[in-house]
RNA sequence: UCCGUAGUAGCUCAAUUGGCAGAGCAAUCGGCUGUUAACCGAUCGGUUCUUGGUUCAAGUCCAAGCUACGGAGCCA
């Protein structure tokens, strides 16, 4: 058997002999002459069955391969412009053909599909060309956040899936049972990060989220992914930095490495070249205003009553749309209510009903995809919004003795990694960005 | 939870006023030496989401339910 190479190195192979191992993506055949256009899952290459170049029996079996066959092709490779694949422009000219396997009736073929079918065969869907270029797109955002913060001093601290308490709102909370007690799937790592940080300095956690929200929108998944950096002795300003930094590292790297993959989504580039600092920010007070003006300058009545603010009202989506619609790039809002964010964000000196928060809004309507704020460091404040939010100190002990032991101004914030890739990749649901994911009314496969 | 739309072959969809259940793709067989979602010929393929009702006759009309999709709220 001749070398065993990935299809994305074929162009180093040239007039080469090679072995290349995988699965038939698609078969055309003109009768002596068959093309099988073979994955691998570092690649796609053309493979060419010429009947008088290999033996009968070999050739028969090129002739009957089938969608999702494994093969194993032995064969020269040589360049030919007319060769489609990935990267393309090389074909194997097939000496030796094993088949592993003859795959039957497999159900994604190349025409349409509708999206419950697709997410009923996810475990398949996950073959094709746009969710492969999807899902290593996803791996690479996940990989630049991490070089970016381990870059800038930040240390990677792991904090617990199954929790005593809720971080966020206690009616979305996933309750499972810890041998006779009830115990709870993590909304968030933050409480946790705000005890590392007094140890580490920078932290940030990566991990699984659960959010028994019964919402059901382009956004929203069950169980999702976030990455949330807390930072010592930090301000909301230095805190945008740190996003905008990050955000800008993490679109330029999938830029670099995924030209190829981001053609196959049939992204538009150019409005991901315009992320660049700095990013704009507004605080909610010019939000709403602009928000209002928004609604006064259309004459279309059904627009002006989605984009219809009051001040202290939390924005809804098509707003949010609206908002961002505004810039070509991440808005960042601060200092919205009190009243509609969480206990642990610290009030504004002298306006209490305004707190230290800002989330970051992407682009072309994708929302909010990090949320963050300075964090209540006297125990006093901290005590009195438990109370007020009924959620009971007792489960809040340890949390309530970092104000007790050497407590400093902090702040951190969460970044969606699925909300991430849908805007990066321009996708129009957060369900094709996770491998599998966690609907409101799916977990299955 | 609310609002809207849809459910017909393995898949994507047609079916006129209530009057014979249809096409493309896939699959199977045959043909073809440069295909790019090939092409040409043939074959196979149906609990029209479920239950009940109206009618000589229901994919089509009525009622209830189920499921999916889109949107809202809530959120990252």
């Amino acid at each position: 058997m001749a070398e065993v190479i990935q299809i994305k190195d074929i162009a180093r192979y040239a007039g080469q002999e090679v072995t290349v191992r995988g699965w038939v993506y698609s078969k055309t055949g003109k009768g002596r002459l068959q093309f099988i256009l073979l994955r691998d899952g570092s690649g796609q290459a053309q493979c060419v069955a010429f009947k008088r170049e290999m033996d009968a029996e070999a050739f028969e079996i090129a002739r009957g391969l089938t969608q999702e066959s494994s093969v194993v092709i032995t064969g020269e490779v040589r360049p030919d412009e007319r060769a489609p694949g990935i990267p393309g422009g090389f074909e194997i000219g097939i000496r030796d053909l094993q088949l592993l396997q003859q795959a039957q009736d497999y159900p994604i073929t190349p025409k349409e599909h509708g999206t419950e079918f697709l997410m009923n065969h996810r475990h398949l869907w996950v073959r094709s060309n746009r969710q492969w270029a999807i899902l290593r797109i996803r791996a690479t955002i996940i990989k630049a956040m991490r070089d970016w913060l381990d870059d800038q001093g930040f240390l990677l601290v792991d904090t617990p899936i199954i929790t005593p308490a809720a971080g966020e709102e206690t009616t979305t909370l996933f309750e499972v049972d810890y041998f006779g007690d009830p115990a709870f799937l993590a909304q968030t790592g933050q409480l946790y990060n705000e005890a590392n940080i007094m140890a580490f300095g920078k932290v940030y956690c990566f991990g699984p989220t659960f959010r028994a929200e019964k919402s059901k929108t382009r956004r929203h998944l069950i169980e999702f992914w976030m990455l949330e950096p807390e930072i010592a002795f930090c301000s909301l300003e230095e805190l945008m930095d740190i996003e905008e930094g990050l955000v800008i590292y993490v679109v330029a790297q999938v830029l670099e490495k995924h030209s190829r993959e981001l053609a196959i989504i049939e992204r538009d580039v150019k409005k991901l070249r315009a992320i660049t600092a700095p990013f704009a920010r507004i605080s909610y007070d010019d939000a709403v205003e602009r928000l209002q003006e928004l609604a006064e300058a259309t004459d279309d009545p059904e627009a002006k009553a989605e984009l219809a603010i009051a001040w202290g009202e939390d924005f809804g989506s098509p707003q949010e749309t609206a908002l961002a619609e505004i810039f070509d790039k991440p808005v960042f809002v601060y200092n919205y209510p009190t009243a509609v964010k969480a206990f642990y964000m610290t009030p504004v000196e002298g306006r209490p009903e305004v707190c230290r928060s800002v989330d970051l809004l992407a682009p072309e309507g994708y929302g909010e995809i990090i949320g963050g704020s300075e964090r209540i460091h006297e125990l006093d404040l901290l005590e009195q919004n438990i109370d007020k939010m009924g959620l009971g100190r007792e489960a809040y002990q340890w949390y309530l003795e970092l104000r007790k032991f050497g407590t400093v101004p902090h702040a951190g914030f969460g970044i969606g990694i699925e909300r991430t890739v849908a805007w990066i990749c321009g996708l129009n649901h957060v369900r094709e960005t996770i491998p599998y994911a966690r609907l409101l009314n799916r977990k299955y496969p």
